[in-house]
RNA sequence: GCGGAAGUAGCUCAGUAGAUAGAGCAUUAGCCUUCCAAGCUAAUGGUCGCGGGUUUGAAUCCCGUCUUCCGCUCCA
């Protein structure tokens, strides 16, 4: 584990080095998870955008983009539940002085009285064997009814309470049902504090017209409320799609492991309208989709899992995660959430305009299910660099720190090296650059020896360079030497952009998704 | 929020009886070089996190403060 935390250690200074990201404000001492991205990592991030993109919006038909802006109506995140729920209350343990979100103890509570539950039953199953009948057990035994009903009460004041903000009545449920901190085994708690995860700001320039607004949490109700826009303009049918790429910003309590957990994130989000009842179906298939987007990328099929989840949030019927092995452990870089009606239902409710859809097929109208696929991009980009780097032993006390990134990601496609610093080696190697930049990103560099160039290369991930000597100008050939090989070979200048192409393009991926 | 550690050049660090701030790497310029870093010469770069105090004099001692990292906690 030590040697693993280390390898985020080396990333992020290697990310700081090479421009891929540093801290924000850095001079100023930094602000708390906030991250900027240089000019490498601006590349890599733009063509990961990039591929989800074009897999989403050229290779369906079916699938649209949008861009939704930040600012929302304050009532969407009414309507969306996160006013009310997407706030944390919290409570702290005086003697273990150890904090708690209440919604965790009240749910650990409830599992107590489930496997009180599920062990009568399972006690029962053995007692009676084939004849037993589990929803008439649970309706005759008096241990398990007991369990039932304080479960059920414990969750209905625990809602209540929620629903209206109340805190003092949170408190006194913990008191009630005696839970204790799992450290201490004392209930000696202190006040119930809540933490909005939202950030807010005033829109409008007098101060008597403002109106609070929040810095929208997700990017997914700028789908939602565009449902029917897009729907009508761009006359889509029933299934289709709409995709997004986007800032959200969460405030977080706290805060780490570098870009994985930041509190302005991007989010590429794609929702996909549904006729009801199929939305099951729908789910098991976005879910083999996107795992087959990102083992495209070769970064080892091993590093990826899914995640399914056995609590449902209050707006789910089903839903995954594809996590990805970070150093720090497996972690979720994308969701697959069967969304069901819930949030194109309460736009309905909130706004009073009908979300529906006429299905001419079955001739009825409905509200359409979703099926959300919901990447972090931040976390992808993360994913990306920790599945790539690596540090080659090449001869003994010999390394070199190489990026063995996705060629199509790759923020520099080419490096283009005159062997050494000659006149006319100069001038044919900005010849040739001057070609292949149109098509490729492109790094012309002369200083220092060879290796070294080659070495700076490497630690950026460039699966390409091109060097010139006296065979270029003698008979037009290049040597282009493979990044992660090491490998050189003697090529035509005409073939140049034909082999590099092939392989550093997006489309390359694409077709792969594509079969 | 609690506990622990640390803040000196872009990076890694050295630098205490308290006295003009150092090295290596990196960067830049030049030399040398015909294929995998660490050959030569030079230059750039720091009011030692910030504020206060003690002192003739503070990177160094004292107090405060901020930030970062680790653990707890939390979590997309």
């Amino acid at each position: 584990m030590m040697f693993q935390e280390n390898i985020l250690k080396k990333l992020i200074s290697h990310c700081k080095k090479y421009g891929f990201v540093f801290p924000s404000s850095e001079i100023y001492d930094g602000l708390g998870a906030i991250y900027d991205y240089g000019q490498n990592g601006v590349g890599l991030k733009n063509n990961i955008k990039q591929y989800w993109w074009d897999s989403m919006t050229l290779l369906n038909e079916n699938i649209v983009g949008i861009d939704s802006a930040i600012f929302m109506h304050p009532t969407i995140w009414k309507a969306s539940g996160h006013v009310d729920a997407f706030s944390d209350y919290l409570i702290d343990n005086k003697d273990s002085k150890k904090r708690y979100r209440i919604d965790t103890l009240i749910e650990n509570q409830i599992t107590k009285y489930d496997n009180k539950i599920s062990k009568e039953i399972k006690k029962a199953t053995k007692y009676f064997g084939d004849a037993f009948d589990e929803i008439e057990f649970c309706k005759k035994d008096l241990y398990v009814l007991e369990n039932i009903n304080k479960k059920k009460a414990l969750y209905a004041r625990f809602t209540q309470a929620l629903m209206e903000n109340n805190l003092k009545e949170l408190r006194q449920i913990i008191f009630d049902y005696k839970i204790v901190c799992p450290i201490s085994k004392t209930n000696n708690w202190t006040c119930v504090r809540k933490f909005n995860l939202m950030f807010s700001t005033e829109m409008g320039s007098t101060t008597d017209s403002t109106i609070k607004i929040y810095l929208r949490p997700e990017t997914a109700q700028g789908i939602f409320v565009n449902f029917l826009n897009v729907q009508k303009t761009g006359r889509m049918k029933i299934p289709f799609g709409i995709a997004q790429i986007g800032k959200a910003f969460r405030n977080e309590i706290i805060a780490r492991q570098f870009v994985f957990r930041m509190r302005e994130f991007e989010q590429m989000e794609m929702q996909f309208f549904v006729r009801p009842g199929e939305e099951l179906e729908w789910f098991e298939k976005w879910k083999q989709v996107r795992i087959k987007w990102h083992k495209i990328l070769e970064l080892g099929d091993n590093k990826y899992r899914f995640r399914d989840h056995i609590k449902l949030a209050h707006y789910a019927n089903a839903a995954t995660d594809i996590e990805f092995e970070m150093p720090f452990g497996f972690k979720e870089i994308e969701g697959i959430h069967s969304r069901t009606n819930f949030d194109l239902n309460n736009h309905e409710k909130y706004s009073g305009k009908r979300m529906q859809f006429f299905d001419s097929k079955i001739n009825k109208s409905y509200t359409p299910f979703v099926i959300e696929t919901s990447i972090g991009l931040d976390r992808m980009f993360l994913s990306v660099l920790v599945g790539s780097y690596s540090e080659d032993v090449l001869r003994e006390g010999n390394t070199r720190v190489v990026l063995k990134l996705p060629p199509a990601l790759s923020p520099v496609k080419v490096g283009i090296l005159p062997l050494i610093k000659k006149e006319e080696f100069k001038k044919k190697a900005r010849e040739i650059m001057n070609k292949l930049k149109l098509n490729f990103c492109c790094q012309y560099d002369e200083k220092d020896s060879i290796g070294k160039r080659y070495r700076r290369q490497d630690a950026i991930g460039t699966p390409y360079c091109i060097t010139i000597d006296q065979n270029t100008l003698d008979y037009h050939q290049v040597s282009i030497r493979f990044r992660d090989t090491m490998r050189q070979e003697h090529i035509s200048i005409s073939c140049l952009e034909q082999i590099i192409s092939d392989n550093v393009s997006i489309k390359s991926l694409l077709k792969k998704l594509d079969e």
